[in-house]
DNA sequence: CAGCGATAATGAATTCTTTCACTAAGTTGG
DNA sequence: CCAACTTAGTGAAAGAATTCATTATCGCTG
């Protein structure tokens, strides 16, 4: 696997691929070519195979993809053959849902805590986790070898979470707070801002009145 | 403002910018340098003045610009100068949890409801909203006057839905399933999927191992 | 087993985005 | 009111990403 640059976009379709992949697998489709896979996407054909071509070779001219081998690649390529370890910092609405959300484990991480730092809150049932304490971040990341931390607390509280999960040895974060966080190069850090999609769409439609 | 192509990722960022003048105005500051604004959200100088420059003339040379009136430049830009009515199908987690959040009533969507098919959460209640059926769809859309449609519901009734949305008036949807759905041009589509976030940073921590 | 049709792989061309470097225009201090 | 300084605006250059067009393989058919 050649670890030069990867585009940002080549990775977030790989993930999409391999989505479009699975569901082939469950109607029992055995090829696939790079058209198909496009157009069940939505992208060109030629979009995919740079995308794959920037990994290797994985099909056969005149024929296609081989479904179950080319899903099994590219979670590979996606670091989902194995299971990572995933802690959430915030209960609040967003953390909770997050916490709920079955898409994650699905797609192979673990949700092994979630904490806050609301007496009120601790205690609380999500699913099967309980809300633990903001003062056991340290020893949960630890014990569970916890590699990503999720970011779910009010944006003057992000950076504070950030320092406390890098101090404990998480490896990336995925920042749900509209705050820019500061990080040493070597940790990979992902922003997301959830209300971004609806005011693109609002965007959108201010266009065409 | 000038209807012509304007990137996707130029949109995000003023999105982004709004957010950050926004903290600004809360903290007193009156006018703002491109640089400043690069600096608390994480791009360049020069990549701020491009975006604004999309738009029009916003500030003034040796001194930068005034905090407020970009602020209300931007949320008009954004078409967030007014609310944008919204209704969310699908009662499930991810749903739920959309239902709930904050962030969006607070910059400008009302979620004016939520539907599920599902006899067994219908009734139940989210906040201030109650899960109405799914059969209620067309006319809350005209009630409500709705214009964004959120599709929280499962990839094999993704397109189903899309189609009462569309047919019931509804002309920008948001969708959460990892489907690609069919629309007419004119329709405003934009598709997120969460887990793509998370599979990113799997990725990334893949490549250093 | 030769030829045809299909499709992956890939280098080149194109288009899109970002960065750079310069110019224009304002402010402040003496 | 001039000189020094700051910062927005902008055309040009550089860099990335996507699309196009060609080539290389493969399987199938007669």
């Amino acid at each position: 696997m050649k670890a030069f640059k990867i585009p940002e976009a080549t990775v977030m379709r790989l993930s999409i691929y391999s989505r479009y992949l699975h569901q082939l697998m469950d109607e029992g489709e055995d090829t696939v070519s790079s058209g198909e896979i496009a157009n069940g996407v939505g992208v060109s054909s030629a979009q995919v195979r740079k995308d794959l071509a920037y990994f290797g070779e994985f099909g056969t001219r005149g024929v296609g993809y081989k479904v179950s081998e080319l899903y099994l690649q590219l979670m590979k390529i996606l670091g989902l053959d194995h299971r990572w370890n995933t802690i959430i910092v915030g209960a609040g609405k967003l953390g909770s849902a997050l916490a709920l959300y079955q898409g994650f484990s699905d797609r192979g991480f673990n949700i092994c805590a979630i904490l806050d730092i609301n007496p009120a809150i601790i205690g609380n049932q999500l699913g099967n986790l309980e809300v633990q304490s903001l003062d056991q971040l340290s020893s949960l990341v630890g014990q569970h070898q916890i590699q990503i931390g999720v970011i779910a607390v009010p944006a003057n509280h992000a950076q504070d979470v950030t320092e406390q999960l890098l101090q404990a040895g998480v490896k990336a974060i995925l920042n749900f707070s509209p705050r820019v966080l500061k990080v040493t190069p070597d940790i990979v850090l992902r922003n997301v801002d959830l209300s971004v999609n609806l005011e693109i769409l609002s965007f959108n439609l201010a266009l065409n009145r």
